[in-house]
Parts: structure tokens; sequence; C-alpha cells
DNA sequence: CGTCCTGTAACTACAATGAATACAGGTAAT
DNA sequence: ATTACCTGTATTCATTGTAGTTACAGGACG
């Protein structure tokens, strides 16, 4: 099991359109630079503007984002591409038998711990920011550059 | 997207094994707890046995734990189960555009963070031991029973 | 030898992913 | 208004993982 790349992907068309804001970030332009189907990029775009995260119209080329690059978390973007739902990161089976000390305890034990897990993941994304991501990829340019 | 319920059920097993460890606990036994196909069982106990989390014996019926009980963390129960492949709870999109500033750098630019998050999660597991969560069925039972 | 067990393989149904194609409908320039 | 290009969305497809079921080979043991 992997949590869907439209989380990595929606990060880098959010990254990009910052990085592009001089020029027309279409559908098309986005594909390209992420390597896939315009339409798989629409669709993403379709969940980012959903959540507000981003501008977009029908007909009129181009995508620019909603709010200010310091105020977009990846828990925003993770959220938004409904990569996981709500609490439900990790599957418990259902209907353990109740007739069993275990069986009818397992699932209120192991719920909080689940919760506790996901909530611990879901933190780090909140702390970080597409300004952050567009600030690192600026440095490992940099440092590329140098390289050379 | 879900990170499969053979990590509940391996947890399940394994506490189960250990309150029962006066009786006999054959896959069947297990299966009639966990609600589900004693091949299922079977299945995850072989992953838990080739964990080093469980001694099972062809034609001999019954499992037991193979360490301490606060020896055997969930950690170590989410490994062995194979619900999530190392370094891979994110899946990052392939062959972005060499092109293009964001193409280049933002697989390099993620990893590290899905990488971080991955293991703050891990974490989480490590400091739970399979003695906390028979404790804590024990201490939800005994409040069941006061509530009756 | 018969019985019960574990270990596995094979098959099923089902859901999610990611890519691809197609097209309806909006926008705007000519 | 016609044309060109865009977004939004439905549909289809191949692939993969999950979870359950059945079946059976082979071990253990009375």
């Amino acid at each position: 099991m992997s949590i869907s790349s439209r989380f990595s992907v929606g990060i880098h068309i959010l990254t990009l359109i910052e990085i592009n804001k001089d020029g027309v970030s279409s559908s098309e332009y986005l594909a390209a630079s992420v390597n896939t189907n315009p339409a798989v990029i629409r669709k993403i775009m379709g969940m980012l503007k959903k959540a507000g995260l981003l501008k977009v119209q029908p007909g009129i080329a181009g995508a620019e984002l909603a709010k200010d690059l310091s105020d977009i978390t990846l828990l925003d973007v993770y959220k938004a591409v409904n990569v996981v739902k709500d609490n439900e990161l990790f599957s418990i089976h259902e209907n353990p038998n109740p007739d069993c000390t275990v069986g009818r305890n397992i699932q209120n034990t192991i719920e909080p711990l689940f919760f506790t897990a996901q909530n611990t993941l879901e933190n780090v994304f909140k702390n970080v920011t597409i300004e952050d991501v567009v600030k690192d990829i600026f440095e490992k340019e940099k440092v590329n550059a140098k390289s050379k």
C-alpha cells in the first residue's frame, strides 16, 4: 500500500504555478512538468480548487494560487487531494467476536493509537508550507549550479 | 487508501495468544475471535513467524509468542505484516521533467519530508508494546464490568 | 492409520490508482 | 459568428492490493 501520488503531484502543481507566476500555467504546461496527462492534472486541480487553494476558470488558460504562499500548508494539500479519508489511514478489522475478551475490546484499544499516529503524521505536514518547498527548490537549484 | 487491516489483525493475534496462553491458540480459535477465515489468520501468522515474533509448527495446534511481551512493539508487527514497504508510505510521481526547475528538483525536496513524516509515524508504534495493549484491554474490561 | 493441524496455492470479488480518450461548454480573438 | 483553445468531467482500461474462500500437501500424534 502506498498513499496516492496525487499528494506529491498536488505539491508540484502549486509550486510550479508559483514559480511560473509570470507565465501561464495551463493544465498542459503543468502536465509537461509533472510528466503525465493533462486530464490527470485537471482532475487534481479541481480538487485543489474545491479546497480553496487554487483559482481556475473554465475556458481561461492558467491557474493561480488562491492564498498566500505561506498560508498553504502541505496538510492543506494532503486533505485537498483526498488521499486518505479522515481518520481512516489505518483500517481495523470489522466485527471481532464480542464473546472474547480481546474481540470485544481490541477496537477501542487500537483506535486511539491509530488516531494518535495519524495526527502525528499530519502535524509534520501542517508545519511545512508551499513557500518552504519553493525556497528549498531554489536552494537545490543553486547547489546544482555551483557543482557544475 | 487505507493501510491494510493485517496490522490490526496482527496485533489482535499476538494479544489473544498472550491472554489465552494457558489454552491452545489454533488458527481456527484465533479466526473465531477476529471473525475471519482461518487461512487468513495462518497467512498473517506466517508473516509474524517469519519476523521472529511467533512460534508455530506445522501439524502442531497452537502458537506462542517468540519474545517477551514487552519486547514486541507495534512497529515490529507493522513491519512484520508488510502493510507498507520500507520508505514507500508515500508514492512520488516518477520522471518529472528535468527541463523544468520544479521538475528536476521536486523529488529531492519532497522525499526528505515524506521520510520524516513516515519516521514520525513509526516512532509512535515503536513506543507501544503488546504488553501495553494487553494491559489496556484488561483495563477496558474492568471498566465495562463496573458499568454493568 | 485416521485425525487434526499448519502452510500454501489458486481463485474470486472488489476497490483504488493512474493513464488515456472524448467531448460538452466557457472564453476570447479575429 | 466562427474559430481556436481552454477547463471540467465522464468513461474506459490495465494494473495492483485486499480479503475471503476452497482445496490440498505434508507434519504430528494418539
